[in-house]
DNA sequence: TTTGGTAAGTCAATCCATTGACTTACTCAG
DNA sequence: CTGAGTAAGTCAATGGATTGACTTACCAAA
């Protein structure tokens, strides 16, 4: 900086005001384009260390993850990562292990802020990570105590799913959910009985939130099966367990169950068969969290954020009109 | 640290060099206990940005990937992220784009080193990453002008493969590879010969390596098969697709064609039929890769690295005694 | 001609840890 | 008793950018 300040025949302080475009400085066109110039020339950029060190700002959001090979969550991490170096930030990856422990390190290290994608953590154990001073945005689900928090539009993205199945002539299905008892789950299955009716509906609840467990809840699902001709599942992961449970089991998709899954990836087209899925963005969702995180780090207030983009219902093999029985 | 001196009576410096285990430093038990006790008692830790300003190291690595959202890679970055983290670093995830702009990008970011998962760049255009001054290594993959890079035993897995494809009868088997000609690919096809024998073996080169693209090759496999009992993959995800279109053409797996795959993912379970692998080790790939960066940065020399984990054949459905014909 | 106001910059302290050079008080050999 | 040597610390410059306070020169109004 020192250099490109004596190239411009300035100060260095004024370098640092153009750049920062402070608007407390006012300077002549003619120094302005100096600076620019000798800042081209010189190819300068500020050194990140050392005005992380005056302003006390990193630079560094993490993004925390219960297990980072998981696709779910690798939309939203890509989109976190573009969205973060537009605002000049970067993105460290981290998985999630202790709660208290991890926070002081990151306090230490000088994060900025934290994303934070739970899938299983309930509030108890969220409230840990609020109640420090770091800004920390909860990714991908609603929270009741706090505005700190992003998600996708599951309940209309469960009426997309509901009106396919409706649509096809479905009148009694089954929901196949994750373990925990989270409001954004709920609402999820809630909206989808809203279009199939009052009466009601069979949920089980797998263990987890993996094809494993998808793969295990198969066996549940035929014992309590009464006469319901689909499965709705909360989770694409579940669904792809899922359907090799069935065709262990014999039951063919979509003839004698069909199956529909919320999320989507490019793996629901290679299982067999290929699933039918809502797909939400969760690639904005990655980006969106990031702006709230930084806004938040900049103290300009902002409350929750549900992305706006519509879920697409995305129709591949799994899903057909229900055989007779 | 100044509040930690103070409370320990001595001077920041030797606080300094206590933390750091400076071995020019001479002092007492007595005041090394006094200030290992205020640092406790002030629960303090330094400031990772000063101390990145006075050092001109960050403590950050950029763990460059061609997309985010891929299984294989995934492994490599979670056993990164557990490595950096004992060796004292964070691990920064990011996308590649352009090599020169994001090259400067993270020299003026202060970022310490990087990790490189190509996929597919050829050593033209990685030259232009490793001309730089910034340390660099090549994972997963050899390199012909350079000692970084790191890999894993790509020749004993492909032995691993064409041992089980032997053992079961197999004696003319076609291969699917990715489109680049890369010495690391080359080397996976060459020790899969040695075990079959020296007659010709028909290669076929997808254009890419994700699952449309083993998609796209099953119409090219069946056109030139001439005999072979089965299909050797070099990657996984490429096998993913091919078993699809495999299936959608109407050839039984494995009774008609066996498939083996390098590289194993739970996702490989769930296919149909489930996928025969070869396990590599990429978590403790992963985990090399950084060791190794983080010595070139310390300037502790080290020669290219292959994990020495041994492969494991994970047999699956997809792999059979070759059907008479 | 003086005064006030403003545009255009400049000054210098500050963020916090690191590290080469230096001091001080001892101990021990001669 | 003296000088050399060492153990145990201390001093202070340094890294690069930011920012509140201050200066200087010039113009306009009275």
């Amino acid at each position: 900086m020192k250099d490109v300040a004596l190239r411009a025949h300035v100060d260095i302080s004024v370098v640092s005001r153009v750049l920062s475009q402070d608007p407390r400085l006012s300077v002549t066109a003619a120094t302005r384009a100096r600076v620019e110039n000798a800042v081209r020339e010189l190819s300068y950029s500020p050194n990140r260390s050392a005005r992380a060190l005056r302003t006390s700002k990193s630079g560094l959001l993490t993004f925390v993850l219960p297990q980072i090979a998981n696709p779910l969550y690798l939309r939203m991490v890509s989109g976190a990562v573009q969205k973060a170096k537009d605002l000049g930030y970067q993105l460290v990856v981290a998985e999630l292990t202790h709660a208290a422990e991890q926070l002081r390190e990151y306090q230490a290290s000088g994060i900025d802020g934290i994303l934070l994608a739970t899938g299983g953590l309930d509030e108890d154990q969220l409230g840990e990570w609020m109640e420090g001073q770091m800004p920390v945005v909860v990714v991908n689900r609603t929270l009741e105590n706090s505005e700190n928090w992003s998600s996708v539009d599951y309940p209309r993205a469960a009426t997309l799913a509901a009106d396919h199945l409706g649509s096809l002539g479905h009148r009694h299905v089954m929901v196949l959910t994750g373990p925990e008892k989270l409001p954004g789950w709920s609402a999820r299955s809630d909206a989808f009985r809203a279009v199939l009716g009052d009466h009601e509906t069979v949920e089980i609840r797998a263990s987890g939130l993996y094809a494993d467990q998808g793969y295990a809840a198969a066996a549940e699902i035929l014992a309590r099966r009464q006469g319901e001709t689909a499965v709705f599942v909360t989770s694409m992961m579940l669904a792809v367990g899922l359907l090799k449970g069935l065709r262990e089991s014999g039951v063919s998709v979509p003839e004698d169950l069909s199956v529909i899954a919320l999320h989507d990836d490019d793996l629901a087209n290679y299982v067999s068969p290929p699933l039918t899925t809502v797909a939400l963005p969760m690639y904005q969702l990655g980006q969106l969290s990031v702006a709230q995180l930084v806004n938040m780090i900049d103290d300009k207030k902002e409350g929750p954020i549900v992305v706006t983009d519509p879920p697409q219902l995305v129709v591949r093999g799994s899903t057909g009109p229900p055989g007779e029985r």
